[in-house]
DNA sequence: GTGTTTTATGGTAGCGCTGTCATTATTCTT
DNA sequence: AAGAATAATGACAGCGCTACCATAAAACAC
């Protein structure tokens, strides 16, 4: 009767009872060796590992996990996957936890602090060990889960602001700054900024205001600007390219939040004819591969995306406990100068 | 003394029971009440939400999978992050839960199937609901894990082959096979093949097959066959079509396992002075929106990825159970003319 | 009005593991 | 050689929740 409820769940897989049973140690000896953990004589771990093997143990972790308060898990909040920005991110959180035991669950939460505070809350209940998301803007009720909680935290892609623990990433109101100073640098004067829409992206507003400012500095200020109604995609760059110039024929410059976007610039103003960088700069931001491969490389600035993925999870890596004081590092960013402004 | 334990793991984190007490209910109606489940009267579960609210309760989900021997993860392979294919499919996929209980838990295989052995065996220890993998070939034991769990599995990308529950995807080797006879519908006989080494990307090498196949059935052959030492990137495919060109100045079109390593082709036929399409033929795989927005959009297959991550993962939210029957979706792919080839 | 089903709630016993505290064998000090 | 430290193992309770069974009240059948 006791049986049988179990009967009905595992149907045959393996515990650690049967591990220890077969090896004829106590549980918590077996415990031990699977984790790892404490003095174990090498025939005790042999022997124990020669059962864990013949049964095909897998330890479920939901009880090691209640047992001990604490999980392997690793929450991974991300604005967004259609941006390959985050992909990399991803996967230099990947590369730093793939021989660890951490297991990153992810969510995607559109650029919205709300669903970023439901999808965080949703998550709290696996106890993970740390905690990733993008960017210091969190709702108060995020804010106090993550200041609170019993895991570390890592805020990344941004260190404009004041972390929880950790951050790791770039200023981005510098990144726009240094982008007006090198164009007038350059010799540019009309600058025309061709964005997006997204309104929670405060990156792309952060350098957007650094690059105002810059050009502030230099007695310059934006002649045209214009944002595209959909995403910030290749397609959506060209096509506000094309209404910015019907508009805005006089500018020598234009400013792109990515460089999917400038990329499209790019595009248009092959097809349009127009003669790139002597006619009209084009500069984007990120440095992607693609843009760097293209005829005439991209001028853009290259943001660290797998970096700050991995340093992040390598700093979160370093210690089980919560730091006793706030870590800001900088990646940094370089200015690709391309061929295109 | 018996609280003493507890004392130093949840310090305050409020419990079923904390809730129960304050609403004056069972705990296991509480629990009813969280979960939306069984028959509960409206009153008591008003009451409960009340209580929930006031002291902030987060279920335990590790207690919760323990005591159900079920989880709400589902546990997702990849082969691999860089490649934007499966950042599309994992958009699909989140598309599809993103309002259910289920959350994913990713891992990346880099396309190798003991890595992928590896990570299956490490996130079975969740009990996860369900398993999504990339393409129908496993290691022996991955694959006996997958048809004795007791989760649903989904293989994506591939349906040329034997599932272990549900396959979603388009038979690569069919979209080869269409390639070439859409190339020699188009006139062109002397085909190269520009291609790159990663052994493990079985996709690939079914299109690959089948253009051969094509090509023989049309009696013709590669004239021509290359393949990056790297991985597939722009970079790659523009120096791999320049050396190839070398060798074999005579090919009339040139087909590339993926449009970024097309697009460098491009870049380089723009970059050398070549004529596409009247010169040189160029055909990829993908559809990716870039290679559209280009000035000669990129004549290539439109492969589903989003499509396939959002199908399948809304078939695995169908049931509970394990299907009683095998089931492929054909989510087909596109050929889109484009301007290359 | 009696029997039967349905609705709403609760008691209890685990789920499979690990933290805590003991206990015994072994090695090291001086 | 006696005491102290270390290495190696085990007993046992309990983590927070849910499955299972039971019960009581309400609704329904005829």
């Amino acid at each position: 009767m006791a049986r049988k409820r179990n009967a009905n769940r595992t149907a045959g897989t393996p515990t650690l009872a049967d591990v220890a049973r077969l090896a004829g140690m106590s549980e918590i000896t077996v415990s031990r060796v699977v984790r790892n953990q404490g003095p174990i004589a090498d025939a005790t771990r042999t022997r124990v590992q020669a059962a864990v093997a013949q049964l095909g143990y897998i330890p479920n972790r939901a009880a090691g996990s209640l047992a001990s308060a604490a999980s392997t898990l690793m929450t991974v909040l991300l604005p967004s996957l259609s941006n390959i920005v985050f992909p990399d991110v991803l996967r230099g959180i990947h590369t730093a936890i793939t021989e660890t035991a951490f297991q990153p669950v992810i969510g995607v939460t559109d650029y919205d602090p709300l669903i970023e505070e439901r999808i965080l809350l949703s998550f709290l209940a696996w106890q993970p060990a740390a905690v990733i998301l993008a960017g210091l803007h969190h709702t108060p009720i995020a804010r106090k889960h993550l200041e609170q909680g019993r895991f570390r935290v890592a805020e990344l892609m941004d260190i404009d602001g004041d972390p929880v623990d950790i951050a790791v990433g770039m200023s981005h109101r510098q990144a726009g700054y240094e982008t007006g100073r090198h164009l007038i640098k350059r010799g540019y004067r009309k600058f025309g900024y061709a964005g997006h829409m997204l309104v929670h992206d405060d990156r792309a507003k952060a350098r957007y205001e650094g690059l105002c400012s810059a050009l502030q500095d230099g007695g310059l200020s934006l002649v045209a600007e214009m944002r595209s109604p959909g995403g910030g995609s290749t397609i959506a760059g060209r096509e506000l390219l094309e209404k910015l110039l019907v508009a805005h024929p006089d500018i020598d410059v234009v400013i792109f939040p990515n460089d999917d976007m400038a990329m499209g610039g790019i595009f248009h103003c092959i097809h349009a004819g127009i003669v790139i960088k002597e006619r009209l700069g084009i500069f984007g931001f990120n440095g992607l591969d693609i843009g760097q491969a293209m005829p005439l490389p991209l001028s853009t600035i290259l943001s660290k995306r797998f970096l700050i993925g991995k340093t992040a999870a390598e700093k979160l890596l370093e210690s089980r406990e919560r730091p006793a004081e706030k870590t800001i590092i900088n990646t940094g960013f370089d200015i690709i100068e391309g061929a295109t402004a």
